[in-house]
DNA sequence: CAGCGCTTTTAAAACGTTTTAAAGTTCGTT
DNA sequence: AACGAACTTTAAAACGTTTTAAAAGCGCTG
């Protein structure tokens, strides 16, 4: 196709070529193109005229090095795999659009070298303002972010003093939601799958499990948790190992849905019936546990929310002229009641055969 | 923390304070920092110490400007919840970061509207180059797509005339492997959960699968195919139409996983077996499929490969002085075999058990 | 020591916008 | 008829790079 190849190699029409036809000068067309009001209108119409005939589309690099502003937003999250990062940037992604702004995505896979690039990207005006979700925020990151040459805002806990705005959830009450939702059941030996050893999440997540086993005074041991990756892969692998070594559990909490998922199929492969013999909790709510069989009671960390929160921080931020004081949202996370581990039905029956 | 305010406001330091600062003009400094052979090695010595000493960062945006190439390649997506784009998208982003190019990922949930617009970001300079993977396209995305800006490359069937880089995968042969496997199985009473009417992945299949029941002397009839989102709700809804419709089906074969894995759960739901009483075939060898209960036998349509090669296609584009032919890469399905559609055990037992 | 060739550095132009300050208009008042 | 005021338009300066053509430095040769 010749028009096809003359396309690509022509030069691209620039305000210049619009100003020429409309008999004007450049900066008219800037104005008029954008109707500013001091553009007369007969002129804001003739310059549209020729921008329109001319297929005028304005270069958005001259325009952000002139503006200074890209006006796009990094988003990192640890893991595009995983569905629960997945809405979450759905959420952002349209809060972003909503405002003007176009959204980058990243998926670090949870490397450093990953998430110091994005931050990197700043000041290479890459972006304009970076969202995070990072599950091992180091000294080295926390100090990338906190010099960052524009705004910034962390989804996921961070140390007390960190001068980041930050969304966080008390992940911790959502485990201890958990487990009392397995004590309610009758449920007492109770395991835990939990993530990446290390990680800011896995470790609120165990202290969490710690504390709701003291509050319902059942005794913890090392035994009782399995520190596995943060997926389907790692959900099978800890169930596998906590049955091998509690055949007796009747109860397994699981850090992730995802994990959850992979701890079913390990249940299930050893001819165990959940929730029967083993009541399944899983963590985030994804869509995915709706679905699958047994459908996953699972404690959801409002992802989504997070997510729209974390855009408002930033956007305050961006728009802000001054420059605002670190802030810090803590959500609550909410206990979706599934298959997996039901709460009616099976506990009042039990209730009503316990006084009969 | 003062720092922290007086570096986000403070203006950027620029190659003229390099400049200054290294006793040089700033083409020296340019020169030197790209270690250009023109530069003497004392003088790269003393540029790289003074933008060290500063802290200097080059913009990006001023760059891209003088050089016209933003250095970025826009990926579209049909949806980012489906793990089989996701796994596509992260051999592109790989292939793409090897080449230092950054990969812009948009999923445009089938809506036109967000298509066009990542086409339309090309002429803004948005992106050097663009691979779109498409359900459904029509002639206003073809002709926006062959007049774009910039280099372009298709994943998924385009018409034969399209002047379009393109890489496609035989689906319909993809659909006659599922059901070439559920005859050798034995099973004959075959249903197929297609996707979204009107795509072309979903004609293409529909195309396979009767061409599929012919070759085996199987009859075709509409009722035996239902039409609904290439996703796990839509999954669960045809399948459940599907046994509505026809309670002694015997096989169902899926358009994709996700669907596959809804399928699952709605034949379970009918306290049916699979793949004892059902066997299912899934299309997209998704890693999901791999773990789940059963784990699914799938038709791999190599995305992974498919992204590779259109990655290559793009950058070859990219790269070439001159333009080149429109290319186009066909690429083959392969048969994963798993639980829910057993190659060899499973049909002995069954056909015992129908003896007995 | 003029001239040449080689290496290194530089000034200035360019990339395509937005923005600013100033210059033109037009019009109603005095 | 002159004078502002209000409205429009414009020229030119930015934004921060890369690139180009020319200049400068420098050692050699004839």
């Amino acid at each position: 196709m010749t028009t096809l190849a003359a396309q690509k190699s022509a030069k691209s029409v620039t305000i210049h070529d619009v100003a020429l036809r409309a008999n004007v000068s450049i900066g008219t067309v800037s104005l008029a193109l954008r109707n500013d009001p001091r553009c007369a209108v007969h002129t804001v119409a003739r310059v549209k005229e020729a921008a329109a005939a001319l297929r005028y589309v304005p270069n958005h690099v001259a325009r952000s090095l002139r503006r200074s502003s890209t006006e796009t937003i990094t988003l990192v999250i640890p893991d595009i795999g995983n569905p629960v990062y997945v809405a979450m940037a759905k959420v952002i992604q349209r809060e972003a659009r909503d405002r003007g702004y176009r959204l980058s995505l990243v998926s670090s896979d949870s490397q450093r070298s990953e998430e110091l690039h994005a931050v990197d990207g700043l000041s290479r005006r890459h972006a304009d303002g970076l969202i995070i979700c990072s599950l091992r925020p180091d000294a080295t990151l926390l100090r990338a972010l906190e010099s960052a040459s524009a705004p910034v805002c962390v989804i996921g806990r961070l140390p007390e003093d960190a001068a980041i705005d930050n969304v966080r959830v008390d992940s911790e009450l959502g485990v201890e939601l958990g487990v009392a939702q397995f004590v309610a059941l009758g449920r007492k030996r109770i395991g835990f799958v939990n993530g990446t050893l290390q990680t800011v999440p896995a470790t609120a997540r165990l202290e969490g499990f710690k504390r709701a086993l003291t509050t319902h005074g059942l005794r913890f041991k090392t035994s009782l948790v399995t520190h596995n990756g943060f997926s389907l892969e790692g959900g099978y692998a800890g169930a596998g190992a906590l049955l091998g070594r509690h055949p007796d559990l009747d109860a397994i909490f699981c850090a992730n849905d995802i994990m959850a998922i992979g701890a079913l199929r390990s249940i299930r492969e050893r001819g165990l019936r959940v929730p029967e013999d083993i009541a399944v909790i899983g963590m985030d709510d994804i869509a995915e546990g709706r679905v699958c069989t047994p459908s996953l009671t699972s404690v959801s960390l409002e992802a989504e929310q997070r997510g729209a929160i974390a855009a408002k921080l930033l956007f305050e931020r961006l728009e802000a002229g001054a420059p605002l004081e670190p802030r810090r949202v803590t959500v609550q996370p909410r206990l979706v009641e599934r298959e997996s581990s039901p709460a009616v039905q099976e506990p009042v029956v039990k209730k009503i055969e316990v006084a009969s």
